[in-house]
DNA sequence: ACGGTCATTGACCGGACGGTCAAGCGGTGC
DNA sequence: GCACCGCTTGACCGTCCGGTCAATGACCGT
């Protein structure tokens, strides 16, 4: 059992280490092709010390996803004005998935790996639908205010997760040669035009000020 | 060398057979959870005959990427009538892609894997690129008949391919409850309302006819 | 009958890699 | 000084699995 086990400091910051030098490695070379040896290595540790915070290769890549997606989800509710109409909200949260997978990459493509197994395919699985629930319910309030189109709202925000996670993806591997704030404020336009309804769409307000995203973002 | 054998009639079936039962099995499973030794169990026959028609397990894989991604590109072109305007032709490709996807479900989702080594990955990664290029081609004819928003043709292009891919991703698994066809016109009018100029959209014809689009996938 | 070529078999090899473990180290409290 | 406990080590184990190979069969042309 890993589980459960109490950490001093030291313990903390050397799993915190291992976290790390794993997430680094999953995003270059993909999780298969990651060894435990190889994460150990970058850690400058015995391979045995792996299994002292670890219950196994797996866990890793669990806890990984688990927190980013937390971190995301927290960085996106920090970037909406609740104040606002929906559609403006719903471009903030865009911005804010792009501007965070701007400042965690190596991180953020784990969200989007097919899982080494069925339970991780699962669990990515899961996010994403969380995901994209949150995402329709904004566009559920855009439809009911007149400012989106009157379509399937769950079948919107399939199409608005895609595009974003797409531009990301692009970014990230360096086929988009954007800063991740002219990203930011391109993504968060096009999928205002994507599902806006007909006659709006400047009328959606400006995007978020950059300095604000930054900041609930920590990054 | 298991390149340029001659194969018997018996031979290309055979070959055939066990291609299909490892595109089977890499869909259901994943390429890394898939051995070799599961695929020849699936076609019933003896290990040492896999290596008789692919060099090995990484050989079948890239098979079965490029020849899927060559079909795809066909049923696209064929579903396009070059007569029409550019941003009719965007509207059929996708709901070209989004059928062929319905038919080939299994196929189309290797394409959307992380490749098991930086080799596959690369070649993915190319076939994507190539696949948006193709439609950053027919938006820039789309911007320059002023159909399409005059912003950079390849963002637009990535924007694109990422929400054709999802919705995919969304129904392969089970998320999105709609016949291929409902699915197909959905998407090609979503596709038409996030890149159409101001004004635009009800401009582009009606979605193509299925049976077209049917016969030209074959499936 | 015979040689040639494609096709098929399954036992076997070798190495890679996830995971274990017994032992040792270095603080901290008593 | 001792006992406890979190932390660290690296040799070791067992298994899994991709890939090989020598042998055999099946079919064909001559």
């Amino acid at each position: 059992m890993t589980s459960r086990r109490r950490l001093t400091t030291q313990g903390a910051e050397r799993k915190q280490q291992l976290l790390d030098c794993a997430a680094a490695l999953f995003a270059e070379r993909g999780f298969a092709d990651t060894r435990v040896i190889d994460i150990v290595a970058a850690a400058g540790v015995a391979k045995g010390l792996f299994y002292w915070y670890f219950e196994n290769k797996d866990a890793v890549f669990v806890e990984l996803i688990t927190s980013t997606r937390q971190n995301l989800r927290l960085a996106q509710r920090g970037s909406i004005d609740r104040g606002l109409d929906p559609l403006t909200q719903l471009r903030q949260g865009c911005e804010a998935s792009v501007r965070f997978m701007a400042g965690h990459a190596h991180l953020f493509a784990l969200l989007q790996v097919d899982g080494p197994d069925q339970r991780i395919d699962e669990l990515l699985r899961e996010g994403t639908q969380v995901h994209a629930t949150d995402t329709a319910t904004l566009i559920q309030r855009g439809i009911a205010a007149g400012l989106v189109r009157d379509e399937d709202p769950m079948l919107l925000a399939y199409g608005v997760i895609g595009s974003v996670t797409w531009f990301c993806r692009f970014h990230r591997t360096g086929r988009i040669d954007l800063s991740p704030d002219e990203l930011a404020t391109f993504v968060g336009r096009y999928i205002v035009r994507s599902v806006a309804a007909d006659g709006v769409d400047e009328s959606a307000t400006e995007p978020t000020d950059a300095a604000v995203t930054a900041a609930a973002l920590g990054c």
